[in-house]
Parts: C-alpha cells; sequence; structure tokens
DNA sequence: CAATCAAGGACTTATTATATCTATAATATC
DNA sequence: GATATTATAGATATAATAAGTCCTTGATTG
C-alpha cells in the first residue's frame, strides 16, 4: 500500500497556491507544467480538493485556482482525504463473533497517523518553503 | 491506499499459531478452511513470514507452520512488513533542490503509526481472543 | 463573438492485488 | 522403500485500482 501520486500533486498543488495571491487565480495549465502532468489529469485531481470546499475555481479567461479557506484552516489530513477517501486502511471482513482485535489495533495506528497529519498545517511547510516549486 | 488482504491473512494467521502449539505445526489447509481462502494462496503469503523468519514451515506429512520465535517478540509490524515491505509509504520523486518537506512531513506521519505497530505485540491480543477462530 | 479556461464523461493503459494450476521437493508413516 | 502428505515455487490468469488521455460542454473575459 503506498499513498498515491494524485496525493503528491494535490499537496504540491495546495502549497504553491498558499504561496500564490488569494485573489488571482492561478491557471491549471501552469500548475500542471510546474509538475510534469497533464493539466487534464491534474484537473481532475483539484476537483476534487474545489468539492471539498478547500480551493475555488474560476472559469473562463484568466481563470484558474485559488484558496477558499485561510491558510491556517488547511491541513495534510484535508487534502489527503480530499483525494483518497475517508476508508479507513485496514478492513477486516471476516465474519467474527464480535468485533475483530486485529482490525482494533489497527485503526488505534491509522489514528496516530492521522492525528499527526491533523495538526500539521500546510501554511507550516509554505513558511519554509523559499521555492517556488515544492 | 488501503492495506492488503494478504496482510489481513497473515495477521489473523499469526495469531492462530500463536494460539496454538509451538510444537505441533498447522496444516496450511487448515489455516486456509478458517479464513476462507485457497490454500496455495495463503501458503504464498506464509512463505514470506518464513523468510522474515517468524515461522517455520514443516514439510511432508503432518506438517505446517508454526512459531519461530516467542510470542513476545513478535509486533504487528514485523509481520505487516514482512507482507507489505519496507518501503515509505510516501515517496516524492519530484526533483527539489533539496529535500521534499511535504515528504517529511508524511513521513513523520507514517512514523507515528509505525511506533504504534511495534509497541504492540501479536500475545497482546492472543491473550483476549478467547474464541478460536480471529 | 472569439479566445480562454474549468468540469465531466467515456475511454485507454499500466500497475498491482488476488488468486489458480502444476510441478517439485521434503517428510512421515506403513 | 513405496506411498501419501505437505510446503515451495514458477507460470499464468483474472480483477481491481491507479494513472492518464480525449473530447465535449459550459462559464467568463475582453
Amino acid at each position: 500500500m503506498r499513498f498515491t501520486k494524485a496525493t503528491n500533486y494535490a499537496l504540491h498543488t495546495m502549497l504553491t497556491l498558499i504561496a500564490a495571491s488569494p485573489v488571482t487565480p492561478v491557471g491549471v495549465q501552469q500548475l500542471a507544467e510546474s509538475q510534469g502532468v497533464s493539466p487534464t489529469y491534474l484537473s481532475k485531481i483539484l476537483t476534487r480538493l474545489v468539492k471539498a470546499g478547500m480551493i475555488e475555481s474560476v472559469s473562463g479567461a484568466n481563470g484558474g485556482y485559488r484558496l477558499s479557506r485561510k491558510k491556517d484552516d488547511i491541513t495534510f489530513l484535508d487534502i489527503i482525504q480530499a483525494i483518497e477517501g475517508t476508508a479507513s486502511l485496514f478492513e477486516c471482513d471476516f465474519v467474527h463473533g464480535d468485533e475483530c482485535l486485529i482490525q482494533d489495533v489497527m485503526k488505534e495506528a491509522e489514528e496516530k497517523m492521522e492525528s499527526h497529519l491533523k495538526k500539521t498545517k500546510l501554511a507550516d511547510i509554505a513558511q519554509k518553503a523559499n521555492v517556488s516549486l515544492r
């Protein structure tokens, strides 16, 4: 199991948008080019972030994407779950008597990871990143 | 991204083996049947645990699998890594200037999860599990 | 109205997960 | 020693998911 590339694209795009103007949108063309991915594919990914309410899109000439929330509201977990979904990483589909003790441990572990992703904001990283592309 | 079913099979099998005799091996036939999976496939999974040194196999009649370590030495992480591998869950393959700050955060988060899986032993669960199949 | 841009549906391709089948090698029992 | 039993391993098949393309539609700007 690995995080998908889509998640990586999403995270890097968000970092760019946080560094960019909160007013003037950035076109997907530009965002895609800097990451070496096709605009149509990246567009599909960003649409999920739009639906999650994290960014907003502007159609038409000079359109693109920009943040729709305050920087400090956006956590790693928000972005990841918008792309990967919120389903648990481990699901035991056996029919046990009661609950699955193994699954309980796995979920605890997952929560440790999520907890860290939830308390880390993308803006924390943006400060450190002085390079344009990240 | 999800943990594979193979990991689930491995964890449940290990739990069974911990509850079973440390001397008399349990046949894959029996292990497979109780989990509703084919013996050949489960065998492939268990072979990885053998190579990881967690269990040992006994060929021939009345053969099967049994623990090769002390119960308390076996952690969730051991089993999971034997099946899923030890590669990081997140790998940024972009060519940044230095390191990827996003990847750093992701790895930190992953370590939180691993830390919990490392300190939780399968034997802890085995005690609670009074049902034969888990 | 023409150029520009995102959204979305249908489709393709690549990769990984989940097996199955068959042959081989090891071991116990008779 | 012969036979039944059992794990190992290679080749192959199928299914699911990831990753990406293509084309059309609709919104917006100038």
